[in-house]
DNA sequence: GACGGGGCTTTAGAAAAGCTAAATGCGAAA
DNA sequence: TTTCGCATTTAGCTTTTCTAAAGCCCCGTC
């Protein structure tokens, strides 16, 4: 392969095209470069060289033995080439790659992606779990889908696409119990990494002063969390977008109508070079509709 | 393949390199280029393609996923180019392309190469039969045998194989009537191409004044010339090249032994590019040695 | 036999690309 | 924390490569 150090290889790319075209100037139309360059790369690689590869009749160029014998493998190896090319450059138009948070790809999203696949056979969506927020300039992924704080400063090239809400939800049986917010005090808390995420705001958005709270089983992630929760292990503090289709199902209820608040945002966002990517603002028109149907149903308006 | 226009080709090897290799580093090892270049040249690829190629991590650069797809790709089409260019010098080192004016080429050097081939099985000699001198240094051959008068200027590169010796042919029943020169003038000439070559040298070579001769047949090449004189149609003016086979063979008799200089003389041409090819230099060796043992071995000595 | 055209080559100057070396940044391992 | 490995950036310099125009050669035409 070191061998291809000692030729440019613009000059491979000069001798294929002319033993194909058979004259300079259809090779230099080929390759946007005028005759005279081409000349001149091809005086060179012969030098290069050390042969002769084109006899030069009034008529063009026409191949040595030699050359014409590696003529076809170097059209070949172009050949190639362009084709990966194009690939790259297929794919990334039919191939959406995004990263999103793994408790909404996992509770939400990976259950309506086949929606969208019916309706845009021909874009691929592959989703990338990752928690960390990764630089969409630099990671190669189209968009990222992620959940900031209301401190955080809104990141570029994003749209919002929901304001996160909590409420508190349990097995069905665990529901039977609970009248008002101050009968969960009697259920273990289930929680997210030792914390108690979204239980401020929602003590206090339902005009209380947040109280002490029995402490309960605890979990890695929040998915785990609501299987525990349906399990009947406790109350936990669940957000919309995880717990909407346990909902749904009945697997786990709410026995409060209020969703409250807590200032964080849902956001997509776009990387810059994607952003003329047709199949990209599909996707995210479709996922904006997704929402609000999905919201507004299990909201029951 | 026009779209290979869009990026560098260079661009190309970088990608291949680095997805291979896995670092920068490496891969500008291979290339024999620095770091830095790399990192240039990578930047721009992934500017050129609006899509970043490489995740950067702190042991290295890992392709992405559209990146890995193509690189086997990219090797493939790399790897081929490398092995044209390395077929193409493998045959610049072990084939002969020796130009060769067919008389020489068809009663003399074909018989006798396949000699050399025993000798040198590595190296395979191309004989490319032509006529006209052709410029060696623009026409890819490596060598060329031709026949230059006197009066030629001495060509480029080129060792006198031998001086060009003349002497009558004709089939032995003929000859058995020829005692002295002058018996000669009973016989139809046989000509080559209407012409008397070697006449005139003969005859003052034997101390004659060159008589007019009877006309006989006459055929487009010496090669057709020498057939009728086997054939008992006349008498023919041989080049010694020509005819050794035949006079060692028996097919045709020269009733005088004196050989007469015509003036011209054989060159061995060697283009400038090829001059050190070690097969071409042994080639040219073996080639004068051959003549050496078959002069001797027909003039009798 | 001059003429014209197609096609390659040459030339000079200008533009662009590519390179190096060194400084910088950034994680991870020690 | 320090250090080490690796990638990136920067500035300046070299080298390559390009273009446009002129030149040359061969060939067929008028």
């Amino acid at each position: 392969m070191r061998n291809l150090n000692a030729i440019p290889l613009s000059a491979l790319r000069v001798i294929e095209a002319v033993a194909r075209t058979g004259t300079l100037a259809a090779a230099a139309e080929e390759l946007g470069v005028t005759a005279g360059a081409l000349s001149q790369r091809l005086g060179k690689a012969e030098k290069a060289l050390g042969q002769p590869l084109f006899l030069r009749a009034s008529t063009g160029l026409s191949p040595t033995d030699a050359c014409a014998r590696i003529a076809p493998r170097l059209t070949s190896a172009f050949t190639e080439l362009s084709g990966a090319l194009d690939d790259l450059r297929e794919e990334a138009e039919s191939v959406l790659t995004i990263t999103v948070a793994p408790i909404f790809a996992s509770r939400w999203l990976i259950w309506r992606i086949g929606r969208f696949n019916e309706c845009h056979p021909g874009v691929s969506v592959r989703l990338v779990p990752g928690v960390p927020l990764v630089d969409l300039d630099r990671s190669g992924h189209d968009a990222g889908i992620r959940v900031l704080p209301a401190s955080a400063a809104r990141p570029a090239n994003a749209v919002k696409l929901l304001d996160q809400r909590v409420f508190p939800v349990m097995s069905p049986a665990l529901a039977r119990g609970v009248k008002v917010p101050e009968d969960l005090l009697r259920l273990p808390v289930i929680r997210e990494n030792e914390g108690l995420q979204g239980w401020g705001p929602w003590w206090e958005g339902m005009g209380r002063v947040p109280p002490v709270m029995p402490a309960g089983p605890a979990y890695e992630d929040a998915s785990l969390c609501l299987d525990a929760a349906m399990m009947g292990q406790g109350v936990f503090m669940a957000w919309e977008t995880l717990a909407c289709d346990a909902l749904e199902r009945g697997q786990v209820a709410s026995p409060f109508p209020e969703r409250i608040r807590t200032g964080s945002t849902y956001w997509f966002a776009t990387r810059g070079a994607s952003a003329r990517k047709p199949a990209l603002l599909e996707f995210r028109n479709w996922i904006q509709e997704e929402i609000d149907v999905s919201i507004r149903q299990w909201r029951g308006t």
